[in-house]
DNA sequence: CTGAAAGCGCTTACAG
DNA sequence: CTGAAAGCGCTTACAG
């Protein structure tokens, strides 16, 4: 590699022409006569030359850095959020500039200040899921927003959610697809948006199927493994014939698991169960034994990010012009569902898996 | 907020100055005036005057963009090194540019000329730890450097590795302390890097307590739970008496345990266990039922950033004038651990927890 | 079709 | 102690 940089103007010398030409023809401006183009062009290759990405952004005043407010960024399920939009921004050869809020109002005015500041292209507001509110962004943050994993359905922000309608009718699907008929919802908390709308799917999909929701209603708890042993204690002890479970979480489905077995329940053969989080996956690890929802939290983010990149790209898209989840994601079951400029995504897949083979 | 951005030479006019004077007064360069110094400052104040990152940049050819080069960025292990890295940049207002190679060279070299181009301050490498090996970044890209969860140890680099050998110390002090005795090590590759340091601290431990380690060696196999559940039979077959089990994962640790209480063993009163990962580490759920030892790959990836950010910086920091570990982790049980350059990192502490309350 | 020139907003010798 | 001036490497009207 060459030890000084080539400039613009090194080109133009070489081929024997003016800077502004060189500066031209190089972005494709199209008035230029084929030979000097061709000239040019050869000269710069030979060369190896790059543009200075400083001194662009001085001159164009975008500074190829997004913003990136994480409410709380090592937590599990913001992680995976964040890398996924990271690796979008990194495609567009955007870097990030990441603060965590840490819950901290003080530290989200301080971070929204510095990245004023900064110059920042965009921003990515990630939050910690629909079940956890705080303020949007002040509207005088004039730089193009996209909020992800947070709890906004406000029409006039745009904003990727899971949809945990869609959870819950996938958690029914499947069941029913099972032949199962008494089904139940082992679910977290009863005041959650989560807890709402995914009981929301599950329970319109069992009606539309004609069949009723066992204990006509979600058992309602937390989301912990010991929340699921509960549960099973109670559907046991009810006497009441259950033949499958949809679990609001692998914990809750592991407690279940483990407490309906010791209560001589063969898993999957007298109930079903099935699970949201996909919570085992480090690669040769992990021997996922349940079934489970998984959230697609990478893609989540990368959509919001590719969204955001698209928007500082001077697209003037809004409402319903938005493209559909189905052309973001690849590979995945989707399910569009545009309300106003507000975009949710399924963002979800079943992962079926074998059941446990140990008998211990 | 102001419409348009207050420039230098706006201070500069406001307060009847140069704009060189400004500029001085501003990055505290000595001479000046106490009367002018207090007018310049002032005024900046009066005038909410934030200086234009993208012209400084431009002016110092620094980008006050950091390169990230990861090898696999999704993945379980990767995810809370990156992001750790990346709130240590955040606090020092350094954007990151994250390239992901997913194990492709032509991708890996490919990063690596756009962030050349992109003239990046700085480079962190972030591997997929110990186990696995890849070419080191190429000596021509004259950019700070620094590695973390790779496996490196070439004494010419700085790399900030999890300390395995003193895992292996921990688990065996651990059960040590319990009063433990009779101690086996099930381990994952008989091969792999992290088994054998992790082995040599832990057999080592075990020999300057006087105890022997069962079975005269680690049981190998590897990071499942299936293995674990396998081991527990080897072990039970075995009738050897066993009254601890260092598990090279959590997910061996969970085999280890289901298997063994359907054997009739109490877990800890018969066999106390101890893992590695503090997989559950949900904020609520997981309700961990396992003892573990937490790698702390977010306090990894931030002490290698905050190593980068002190060699941007300018310091000239080299050899054995590195900060210790100690110095590095607050909080956490470290050891430092210096060799030459390369500093490795105890970055684990041990979480000890309940036994499980599901008889399920 | 091509080039001279201004300008982006700072920093940094250099002169006074 | 203070200021005039050059310069960083591009882009972009504007003129020819």
């Amino acid at each position: 590699m060459p030890r000084k940089a080539v400039r613009l103007a090194d080109v133009a010398a070489a081929a024997g022409v003016s800077v502004s030409t060189v500066s031209k023809i190089l972005k494709g401006d199209g008035r230029a006569s084929a030979a000097t183009r061709a000239r040019v062009l050869e000269t710069a290759r030979r060369l190896d030359f790059r543009p200075n990405p400083l001194a662009q952004s001085f001159v164009t005043g975008r500074s190829l850095v997004v913003g990136v407010l994480a409410e709380n960024a090592p937590s599990t399920f913001s992680m995976p959020v964040i890398i996924g939009a990271q690796s979008s921004l990194g495609r567009a050869d955007l870097a990030a500039l990441m603060y965590d809020a840490r819950n901290d109002p003080k530290a989200r005015t301080e971070a929204l200040r510095k990245l004023q500041a900064r110059r920042v292209d965009g921003l990515i507001v990630i939050g910690e899921g629909p079940d956890i509110d705080y303020p949007p962004v002040p509207a005088d943050f004039d730089v193009p927003t996209v909020y992800t994993y947070t709890s906004y359905r406000d029409p006039r922000v745009v904003s990727y959610t899971v949809d945990n309608v869609a959870i819950g009718q996938m958690a029914a699907r499947h069941l029913i697809e099972l032949g199962r008929t008494r089904i139940a919802h082992v679910a977290a908390g009863r005041s959650l948006r989560s807890t709402i709308d995914r009981h929301e799917g599950f329970a319109t999909t069992l009606a539309d199927a004609g069949l009723p929701l066992v204990f006509s209603g979600p058992l309602y708890g937390d989301w912990k493994r010991t929340w699921g042993s509960e549960a099973a204690r109670i559907i046991l002890g009810s006497g009441t014939q259950v033949d499958a479970i949809f679990a609001a979480s692998d914990d809750i489905a592991v407690g279940l698991y483990a407490t309906l077995r010791g209560g001589g329940v063969r898993i999957p053969d007298d109930i079903a169960l099935i699970g949201v989080d996909n919570y085992a996956k480090v690669p040769g690890r992990g021997d996922r034994f349940l079934t489970t929802i998984d959230r697609r939290l990478p893609q989540l983010g990368s959509s919001a990010a590719d969204h955001l990149i698209r928007l500082i790209g001077g697209s003037t898209e809004s409402g319903g012009a938005f493209p559909t989840a189905s052309e973001l994601i690849v590979g995945a079951t989707t399910r569009p569902d545009l309300v106003g400029p507000v975009e949710q995504e399924i963002d979800t897949y079943l992962t079926d898996a074998v059941s446990d083979a140990d008998r211990g």
